[in-house]
DNA sequence: CGTCGATCTTTCCACTGTCAAGATATTCTT
DNA sequence: AAGAATATCTTGACAGTGGAAAGATCGACG
């Protein structure tokens, strides 16, 4: 007889996940300097202590929120990867843009993620989650390599090379300090300045 | 008759510039969330509302950090090309060791002044202290190009280029998501690696 | 010498996260 | 099925935060 309605039930029932998506709502209103838990749990119309008991502290469920974050920057960049002409190249290109489109999308989150306090507990969902989007890139690179990229000292520094360049390109985005295009068709703009981006490069070579 | 003793004066003669160190050191210690007003002014001894006669509110100081922020940032960049051979590559290269020096050496500090809720006002003395930064990057690429790198679309490109994956290294080495050598002489080490990660690349060519 | 404005303090308010203790519902044991 | 143990949620308190308002003190300028 477990009403369908939200009548004033003591127990929730599924407060936990009812939390994270105001949470993640909290966040990308208010950001995450102005993220407060006690607002999140009056959204969820919950005492501001209900949270503690699923979370901890705040920064237990700032935690459980980055691990979301991280599953949706995975997302996006598979999103990219699948749109993508299938060469590795092209994949590798969609990668770096499915990054960014996740940045812009969600910019509170980028933040959070990459602002965090301490870096994951070792062991952790959240590491977990965190692996699994820079795993997402180094098998981009790997295939374009032909090779576990992070076997040898070269191609690791090629696959920081390619994460440093988009998260450098969405981080200067979110401060303001690089502008994007918002002419007619922006959104073609923006992915041909992107690939430019993502593509150019100045190496010794050059010199 | 200003005794130079810390008597309890009433006016205290150098407040502005009191605060603002202050507020560098609670910066530090704290970091950005931790940051608060009130122990900035309990540090030097002065009623919680006393900053906001120099500095309106809590932002104001923000902001007043971050245009100090922005004049080490300088200063981090042009002690590296000073101390570097005298090549426009070499020292392009420098420029951004200058950049991860300070962030490096002030994480906090670029935490802030890439952080900002909000990008600095038009004419402000803050974004003058930011263009300052950003020109310090673009003269040096524009040495090795032998023109100014912002009148074409394709020098803008990399001077943005040379940008982001500085930023990139630094904040995600912040972020705890790059560790670092730290052997006996890390220092070189570090030196070595940020010089392959500044000048590595993934051009169309390579393809 | 007196007035005025700048500087700093005191007091208060709304808001934050956390803790301790109590209320309620669910589940487990027997 | 009944009672006990546990999980879940609420209430109330506390120290901390930034900001507003009003008062105290000092420096400068007539």
């Amino acid at each position: 007889m477990t009403g369908h309605t939200k009548s004033k039930r003591y127990h929730h029932g599924d407060l936990r996940r009812a939390i994270l998506d105001a949470g993640e709502e909290e966040l990308s209103e208010r950001g995450v300097a102005g993220f407060s838990l006690r607002r999140v749990a009056a959204r969820v119309g919950v005492s501001h202590t209900a949270p503690a008991h699923h979370f901890g502290d705040a920064a237990g469920l700032i935690d459980a929120l980055a691990e979301r974050g991280f599953r949706s920057l995975v997302d996006c960049m598979e999103a990219r990867q699948e749109r993508a002409i299938q060469t590795a190249y092209e994949r590798l290109i969609a990668t770096g843009q499915g990054y960014l489109d996740f940045a812009l999308s969600e910019p509170a989150m980028f933040r959070l993620i990459f602002g965090l306090d301490q870096t994951p507990a070792e062991g952790s969902s959240l590491q977990a989650a965190a692996l699994s989007a820079f795993m997402t890139l180094a098998r981009a690179v790997g295939d374009l390599r032909g090779a576990d990229p992070m076997l040898d000292p070269e191609g690791r520094i090629e696959v920081l090379a390619c994460w440093t360049r988009a998260h450098g390109i969405a981080d200067l985005i979110l401060s303001g300090y690089i502008e994007l295009p918002d002419g007619e068709n922006a959104e073609a703009e923006r992915d041909a300045f992107f690939r430019n981006m993502l593509a150019v490069n100045l190496s010794p070579r050059d010199v």
